[in-house]
Formats: structure tokens, C-alpha cells, sequence
DNA sequence: GGTTTTTGTTAGCGTCGCCTAACTGTATCG
DNA sequence: CGATACAGTTAGGCGACGCTAACAAAAACC
């Protein structure tokens, strides 16, 4: 029932498992239950499931009792995913002015639904945005509101 | 198991149904299970058990073998979603230049997992950025890239 | 080295949302 | 009005994911 995205037929959930492990890989080397069960604040019943699952497709090593990682595919979707959610939350954060903590909320439930054009396309945007000098615009929350150049900004404001 | 959204303990699922029926409704009065089934792409079975479920809510007014609307309640939902679709879909088209087919896409997808700040902020991002006739930058196909101002842009590329 | 604590698994169940197949209700048309 | 078509419902099944409870393995501690 769960649609998939672009790249895997891994439904959300699953990339959120795959995702996690590559995570916890990342910081420590690899991944145990308790850390995944703890990350996505399900039980560990649910992420032996999950692993038996990944690992039956080939994302994950994975063996009854030993610690996990993930394999050569699981890590380009996990990075893939990762990436995406580093251009949503770069927009988020450096062009919309968003929290760090809502924007990273918001791009983890966003990262599984972009379509490749949106996702290039965004990264074309923030380039852009970052590369120009003149036509910086951002949100300032002492007026709440979008304006041109944060810092003359603060000038005009005394 | 399905994450719900800020407004409404409806799930992802019923939300598009909701919307749905919602649509139809706009568009010649009262939406037939028929309609609302070849809308979602779905089967008509598929379609009265969803109907229940948000009858039971009071999200639409559904007795059988008749028509459907929504309720004011429904509709509050409903339009809050076509809400969110539009500013979506307006600002991937009109800022990131993408096609409305695709556009309509995303936006169908992201509509349902935006939390409120995101939300705003986009509506606020859209507002700047169509009144101030300083800084418009957008999505240029014929270099593949954003660019400054289009109309003289298209003028540079001779 | 045996006991206790922690970690992980299994089995079984509930919910959601989809499906098919078979049936009922409604409407249309001679 | 009866036959036929179409619309809608019911019943039952399935897959994905979550949970609890009970058990097994591993690790830690005296």
C-alpha cells in the first residue's frame, strides 16, 4: 500500500530503517537493535522484522544476534536519502530561516517524497541563492518577514 | 501506524480521500463512489469502506447507495489541504520553474507532511518574492540553470 | 563459573488499506 | 413491467507495520 520512491522500492518505512542504520553506522561503526529501536521510537520486535526484511533485499548484513551495517546498495539509498534531506534543510534552515529543530522535522518527512526534477531543481535554487550576492532575501524574525539583505536590514531597523 | 497531520487525526490515506470527495463536490455538486474511485486510482470497495471510516468521523455526509459531500468540518480539512497544494504547487512552478504535471505531483505528495512553520514560511517566501521586483530569480530551461531577472536574461542570450 | 541483566528473537495478534468475488440495489430501456 | 446494465455493498483475504508476552542468547558481575 505504501508508495515508493524514485530510486528503491523500499517502501518509507523501510528507507527510515535504512537511513537509521547508515546513521548509527556512521557514528559508531555499526548498529545494534536498542540504538535503532531507540532512533525510531519503536520496539525491538518491529526492528528484527524490519532487518529480516532490509536484509532479505540486500541493504543490510545482517545475522540473528550481530550487530548490523549496510551493504553497498543500502548505502547509496541511504546517502541518497541523506542528501536529500541536507537540501531540504539547507533551504529550510538558510533561505526560509526555519529552526534547525522544525526544519529537521519537516525535511524527514519530506526527503521520501520528492521527485528527482523537484530535488534537482531545489539544488539549483540554493546554489543559486548561496552564489549571488545581490538578491540575498531571507526571513528575519524581529520583523517576520522576508526581506533583502539581512544585514542592511539591521542597519535600517535602529 | 499512519502519521497523521497537524490539523486532523486523519490518516495520509483518508486525508486524499477526503480531498477527493471534496474536489468532485467543487466541481458538479456531490461526488458518487464511482467518481471518487477513479479519481484515487482505486476500487469501489476500496472506496465505501474509506467512505465509513470518514463518516464515522463526520467528515462526510454518506449514507448508502447515495451521494456524497463533505461536511463543514470535512470542508475546513479539505480546504486547508488545497491550500497547502497551492502554495506548493505555486511555488514550484512559479519560483522553481518546474512543469505543472510534475508540480502537481510533488505538491499532491508533500501536502499531507508540512508542519506549520514550513507552511507559513513558504506563504511568506512566495510574498516577497512575487512583490519585489528587485530580486526575481528563477528557472531559466533554456540554460538549465536560475538566473537574474528572465525578460533581460533573454535579451544576454542572443 | 554460575547468576543476573541486558539484548535480541519468536509467536501471535490488531489495524489500516488494498484487493477480488459475489451479491444487492437502482435505473434504464424496450 | 421485466430484462439488462451499472453502481454500490458485503465478505473474506492479504501485506505491511506496529505491539505485547514469553523465551533464548550474550554479556556483565560477583
Amino acid at each position: 500500500m505504501e508508495a515508493q520512491n524514485t530510486l528503491t522500492g523500499l517502501s518509507e518505512t523501510m528507507q527510515m530503517y535504512l537511513k537509521t542504520v547508515y546513521e548509527i553506522q556512521s557514528r559508531k561503526g555499526a548498529a545494534r537493535v536498542t540504538d535503532i529501536a531507540g532512533a525510531l521510537d519503536v520496539k525491538k520486535a518491529s526492528v528484527t522484522s524490519a532487518l529480516r526484511t532490509l536484509s532479505a533485499g540486500g541493504y543490510v548484513n545482517y545475522a540473528p544476534y550481530d550487530v548490523v551495517t549496510v551493504t553497498d546498495s543500502g548505502r547509496q539509498i541511504a546517502e541518497d536519502l541523506h542528501r536529500r534531506y541536507a537540501v531540504l534543510h539547507d533551504f529550510f534552515v538558510n533561505v526560509l530561516g526555519i529552526d534547525p529543530e522544525t526544519a529537521d522535522a519537516d525535511s524527514c518527512n519530506l526527503e521520501h517524497h520528492l521527485s528527482e526534477t523537484l530535488y534537482e531543481r531545489l539544488i539549483g535554487f540554493i546554489e543559486y541563492y548561496q552564489s549571488c550576492a545581490t538578491s540575498k532575501f531571507r526571513w528575519d524574525p524581529a520583523i517576520g518577514g522576508f526581506c533583502t539583505d539581512p544585514d542592511t536590514e539591521k542597519l535600517e531597523a535602529e
